[in-house]
DNA sequence: AATGAATGAGGCTTCATTCAT
DNA sequence: AATGAATGAAGCCTCATTCAT
């Protein structure tokens, strides 16, 4: 599809531009369009409306992740070796893509209710997932077999997400993935001694 | 000054209800004058602009709490009691006010950045008190100490946030305070079995 | 009146002073109100509203003015005398209160049309004196005895007024007065050589 | 371009109607777009701001004016002639057309300092061309040698505004090209006998 | 498929005026 | 006579979306 519609990928690519450089208030479609180097009305050819390019530009970027992510998460054995891998991920694709970084942690996160709670349920995938591992891991021995499986998963990803946006408001100085380790440490063994 | 100044709380506490129920986007000044049942331009007596009422509301709602916490972790010996302290008002101080609920984790984050980076200088209270925690649990060697203090300042705010958050969008179903043993379990030992 | 109100004239000059220095646009009741150092309501015990401070404020500057004027060219004999004092006079007001020659010449200019038409009528008594002093030289012989009184007043008043206005927005840099002379000269004789 | 943009003079001569008819202050954009049969939005693709559809107008009406008068005076040989030129046309083009001249004589006079400030700047050409004429009458001993060109020019303009003016407050009763003699004769050998 | 000129709804803020004290 | 807190009407401009070409 993608290949046949050469300017969809062009106008959300365009969109994480416009976004990044120019913040989410003043990303007009007619800048996104300029950005593309399509007119304001093609825009409409390929999306519903603007919110629909902006569904979109998460679905693309996120969704893939995600699907990529699902697939390597399987070749790892234990529970812990998969949660490590999903933070290096993590860090890595936002780390290496400073405009993508700036448009999901920060700029996205303005749009309304409504687009956030579609946004969310893309992110099912990514929860599920870490749910998966976290019921696998008690299955397995690994982590504890009382642990609630939903205040785990929150405290994974609003720990993930919380060091990425404060990477981002610290405009990017030091290097993400390199908190991998220690991130998975934390979530695996809590701050206290022993 | 609040006593002296009715109007000032009375519009505060109008804005908090009003974008709980209407969301950021359809909040408007008149809005917000009609619920405080004042006039339009009384608004403008008591803040300088549409923003300064978000900040303010933030300032005098976060603030204090900030303040009153700060005040109480000091009765507390221990590092984990401090730590559990902090959990439990932050989940009680917004299980109790839904709507300040809704506000703050929901509808104030669709500001601009401007407003977002001022409303993060009132964060910034809540988190060197996070800071402070850790250290001197890392002194008393209560916590690891080799421990990431940013990293694990991040952890605790990350968690604590995203189970708030997704308690608002599950419609507050459940308890939120309930969960405060839970997530200090796990903020201090891990998922990981022992 | 004057002395028995004394806030009038107070608040009459704080208006001149407020709206020298702010324009028109920027004077608000409640800035000379401060600048007369009294409460913005108390303005309403000696004005009807702002419109009648700037009719009030024009009467008592001008209209003074001008009925000191007529006492005064009443001593001079012949038609040019009269004229050259006027124009000296006239000059000479505005020189030596820039802050009055600002609002007259500039400000008060913004004003609506309805305003503008009652600053005519008290600018009447001025125009009457220069059709009197007009209608005397012609029957005295000094002026051509088919002079249009009409076109040849718009000519005084028109190159007085010029003068004034461009003096002001050029800021003052040169004297006015001293031009008195001159401009006398060219209304009496004109441009043309002999 | 103007024909190629039609829309641009249409809302130029719709607000010129709507100034007129409705007052400065009355005219507001709704209201010069709903007269120009255009959308408010239209507007501004033709002009920046409010403020640039009043320069605009004055450029147009005027600035093309004085350009075409520039033309013309070159033709006539004697400063007389010149100036008589003058006279004639600026008369000539605002009592055919009694809108534009209520426009530039009471209504654009309302408009702030700063936008006067740009009206001043497109009469510039207008007061260069006298001060042109009038050195030229000296060199050629049409004009006194002694004459202060500045002072001239401005009881030149000034009593063309005047008189311009006058007529337009006089509800345009009696016809302003007429006038157009006895102007340039009282400008030319003033008030006085012989 | 692509264009881009045209549309028109919608809100923050100012400030002259009032009136209870 | 004096205060000053409160009122509330009113308008410029932006920008997502459409549609004739």
């Amino acid at each position: 599809m993608n290949q046949k519609r050469p300017k969809y990928m062009q106008i959300i690519d365009a969109a994480v531009e416009v976004i990044a450089e120019n913040g989410y208030h003043q990303s007009q479609v007619s800048k996104i369009a300029k950005q593309a180097g399509v007119a304001d009305g093609t825009i409409y050819l390929y999306f519903k409306n603007k919110e629909d390019i902006l569904i979109s530009l998460f679905k693309e970027k996120m969704g893939q992740f995600i699907e990529r992510m699902e697939e390597e998460v399987k070749e790892k054995t234990t529970a812990k070796e998969k949660l490590a891998l999903v933070i290096k991920q993590h860090f890595t694709l936002l780390g290496n893509d400073r405009h993508l970084a700036i448009v999901t942690q920060l700029e996205l996160r303005q749009s309304n209710i409504k687009l956030r709670l579609k946004i969310n349920d893309i992110l099912k995938g990514y929860l599920n997932m870490l749910d998966t591992i976290l019921t696998e891991g008690i299955k397995s021995g690994e982590w504890k077999d009382n642990l609630d499986v939903r205040l785990a998963r929150q405290m994974i990803f609003g720990t993930i997400d919380e060091t990425v946006t404060t990477w981002v408001m610290n405009d990017q100085k030091y290097d993400l993935p390199d908190l991998s380790d220690k991130v998975l440490e934390l979530l695996v063994s809590g701050i206290h001694q022993n």
